[in-house]
DNA sequence: TTGATTGCAAAGCATTTGCATGCTA
DNA sequence: TAGCATGCAAATGCTTTGCAATCAA
């Protein structure tokens, strides 16, 4: 009896409040989505997601697990997060510690941050244009230790990122 | 002779040099869109640039706005921005002061700001977690002084916002 | 039974690419 | 003249939508 199996239940229950209060009903498939969401660790995009959920069941569509993410989200389980590279990647949010995100743009790893600091900058920012702050959103994007050192040794490296940032688009 | 006047002749030696320099070629499309361009002051999407361009000449297509643009960031001229519409905006990038930017997710409205507090803490997360940092990307995502207003006094608004955020993705 | 849900195919968007034609250098 | 640039149309990639069939409550 863990305390991360206790989550489980919770993120469940959560959900199924979340399905009842706005009218909508249990399914399967919703509930599969959600278990393979709960397993996973990593930020995944609707496409990582299809083909896990694919492997437990290939009935279910693309279509069904882009809706469930959606509903995840509305149900506070999920939280959508962008890397630059044109998707959509999800990540579990349910009593989750808010954090930013540094970006590998050459292998795409991706490190999660907490600056207790800079959320304390942003909030003053927005209180100084009289802006009320419901989000904010960060990303730093480098190199990380690894490919600095493989960009000092040599110039191509064969590997795939999982995430390739095309453009880098500073915000 | 004001100082404006003289930032845009050094504006287009710097996209000649660059052209020059990459072995590309000076086209009409590219002056009048360049030209079209620096005219402007808003962050504006290739569609938004186009209609502009077609108003002084409809032959020109929207893949050379988007080539340019992407020209014009090669060589330094501009800067994409991404607000969370999807659609990828620029904004003028020689001789600007860094920045970073506040959208109100009701009105559309961007206001710029910069913190070097903020700037100084990113610098240190990076160094912290071994990343050599290259860009860095930061939204605030609220509710302008207006929109607040608004939102006590009625609940629906008729104006169409620029920019519309639809999901307020946080990274 | 009623109406939400599903999965397929098709449509949407923003953006990119192939290619014949046009035009700089 | 060589080969970069252009503009059209088509393709792409991700996401959304229409719709008939299905299924939960």
């Amino acid at each position: 009896m863990t305390g991360k199996e206790n989550n489980f239940q919770t993120e469940r229950e959560v959900f199924s409040e979340h399905i009842q209060k706005a009218g909508l009903r249990h399914t399967a498939q919703r509930d599969l989505i959600l278990d393979i969401f709960l397993q996973t660790d990593e930020h995944l995009s609707s496409e990582d997601l299809y083909w896990l959920v694919h492997k437990q069941d290939s009935s279910v569509g693309h279509t069904t697990v882009y809706r469930t993410l959606k509903l995840l989200t509305d149900a506070g389980l999920a939280r959508e997060v962008r890397f630059g590279d044109g998707k959509t990647y999800y990540e579990h949010h349910y009593n989750q510690e808010h954090h930013d995100h540094m970006i590998c743009t050459e292998c795409g790893r991706v490190v999660e941050f907490f600056s207790p600091e800079i959320e304390a900058l942003q909030d003053s920012v927005a209180a100084e244009y009289g802006f009320k702050l419901t989000h904010h959103s960060m990303r730093i994007l480098g190199l990380c230790e690894d490919c600095q050192k493989k960009d000092a040794e040599t110039s191509a490296s064969g590997a795939q990122p999982r995430i390739r940032v095309k453009s880098v688009v500073v915000t």
